[in-house]
DNA sequence: CTGAAAGCGCTTACAG
DNA sequence: CTGAAAGCGCTTACAG
């Protein structure tokens, strides 16, 4: 069955075959029910590949999902968890506006190439990253010849001119450690740490911003001691939490991640020191081991559901309006309430 | 850049380009090196579509996971835990074999004309089908259209004449039933009641069939009052449960599913059986609720990481060389032994 | 409102 | 070994 079929049964040329799939507002509605029927009665679907070939969009998306062992950021979108919440909203979204998703996976640079691939060859309209490192060079190359994209969590301030040309989707770190930070002061807590995240990267610096910002507005003073630079990793939390725990009354402690949370559990665990009884810890993210640490950790959750949502629907309407007015999206963390916190004493 | 550009840049044919591209083998040595070097130089990938519409493979399956809420039968694969380890599967083993993976979720009827219409646009060159229910109209009429298809988790028995034109993956449930009656008897029980899944499907018949062998195996005589019907609902489970529990000196139940198993436990609370303590339950599936109800439920666990692989490379093997000669493949099921379960008194 | 025709970018018999 | 040409099944100016 082929639209030349179809236009025969119908009585009519491919050309209005065409233009009653395509919907165009041009033909008498006789005729259009006319072709219609036949369609329907034979079951005709228009090849995608002719359509496609000819000039139509194919409407499929990619979802990249960067799952790179090494990767020792402050992100954590690869953890199975999110991968499934995250994955069926891309589809569900995708699906309301008549899309499907081709799913892929890349650890290493070779399937990086894959992917690549799919975009040169226009197997996917446009595709979605999430995970792996900041200014991704095989993501600022496809950027650059102007495919569209949609970057869910990585650092866009790097490349500022090359980021404008996409679709960037990030959770908004400053207002996160800043919410979390008056939570710790609601307990009562006055003296409290601060584990760095990479300074290199925008959300360690936001992250600090934010916990500065919190003090700032409740007439604490900041003080330099209070504040250890960590690089993402738990023993980077390990080894900072031991000197925040050293000389001074620090009763909490805000680390920029969940891993470095994790490290100054272990850091308190080192010291005897109960935690919450004697130190309250947060951290930032959630990760799947924050829920299963004893005590489970009072962290920041990252909505990857609604960043899914926004960076799919986001991603379409560039598509099919062939939009290139990127925009930088900011999503709210929530805190997670769970026992590594506790009033102060 | 497309392959007449190429062409000329290499001083050739498209011909010949093409053939490079294919891997002809009657292309000399220097060509081919001569065309490679120019494809590398200007990164060019062929249009996928256009390789398609000429009679090319696109190398695209499709997953389709089917998520209906009314399912009540013994599968239980669209549980989030699965969803994204069966992925993950396919998409991994798609890869080895150059494909890529379109993921689908359909959780009604509107939604699987969608997935209908991907099959007859040639979207997909054939497609991989988890969850839902035994002999699912819409996947029958697929099969039969001569779509290349694998099907998860469905009783094959049913409509033997097109399934056979289809791969089937399915879990051996004599055998699960077997071992996990066998473990039960290793624990010293001898009264071993069973409640049957539903025996119109071939899983409920099966688990049925494995159970009676263990146990005709161990000299112990089949006694009708130790069988109860159920239909795969954690209520009929209840139900089946209360009536074993009455009349007899039963100190173990092997459910024909999680749920029922579940409906078992609580079958026990209200006659305040301490489990495992006076009475041992065990279920099959694993799903992923019999991991947090207390007692943790010992079960029978569905491999879905090594069925994602078997249909996976069936499936593309069966696209590859167009091989019509499908087949039946079944896998173990793997006893996981958590809290339900102890010796018998 | 509608048809004939060109064109999308490949692959593959066909002929040499 | 290799090129010219047909063909895959659509869409869309173009002309009427």
């Amino acid at each position: 069955m082929n639209s030349i079929e179809i236009a025969k049964l119908a009585g009519v040329s491919r050309s209005t075959v065409s233009r009653v799939i395509n919907n165009y507002t041009n033909v008498p509605e006789e005729t259009k029910l006319k072709v219609l029927e036949v369609i329907k009665k034979y079951n005709y679907v228009p090849d995608a590949s002719a359509r496609s070939l000819a000039g139509k969009n194919n409407k499929i998306i990619g979802l990249i999902i960067i799952d790179t062992k090494t990767e020792s950021s402050g992100h954590i979108v690869s953890s199975s968890s999110y991968f499934s919440q995250f994955t069926s909203l891309v589809i569900d979204n995708a699906k309301k506006f008549g899309y499907n998703v081709l799913v892929s996976m890349v650890s290493n640079d070779r399937d990086f190439q894959d992917v690549k691939a799919i975009f040169y060859n226009k197997t996917i309209a446009g595709g979605i990253f999430i995970g792996g490192n900041d200014s991704d060079k095989n993501i600022i190359e496809l950027i650059e010849q102007g495919f569209k994209i949609a970057v869910v969590g990585q650092d866009p301030q790097r490349n500022t001119d090359v980021f404008k040309k996409a679709i960037l989707v990030n959770v908004d770190d400053f207002t996160g450690a800043y919410e979390i930070t008056k939570y710790l002061l609601s307990l009562g807590h006055r003296n409290i740490g601060h584990i760095t995240g990479d300074l290199q990267q925008l959300s360690g610096i936001k992250r600090l911003e934010g916990f500065k910002k919190a003090l700032e507005e409740a007439n604490i003073e900041i003080k330099d001691k209070y504040i250890e630079k960590g690089n993402y990793t738990e023993f980077s939390g390990l080894s900072a939490a031991r000197k925040l725990l050293k000389n001074n009354g620090i009763t909490a402690i805000f680390a920029a991640n969940d891993n470095m949370a994790i490290g100054s559990i272990h850091a308190a665990e080192e010291l005897n020191l109960d935690v919450p009884g004697r130190l309250t810890i947060a951290g930032f993210d959630d990760i799947e081991l924050s829920r299963y640490i004893r005590p489970a950790l009072t962290t920041l959750r990252v909505p990857f559901d609604e960043m899914g949502e926004i960076a799919t629907c986001n991603l379409i309407h560039a598509i099919d309006e062939d939009d290139k007015s990127f925009n930088n999206y900011s999503v709210d963390a929530r805190i997670v309430i769970r026992d590594s916190s506790d009033k102060a004493l």
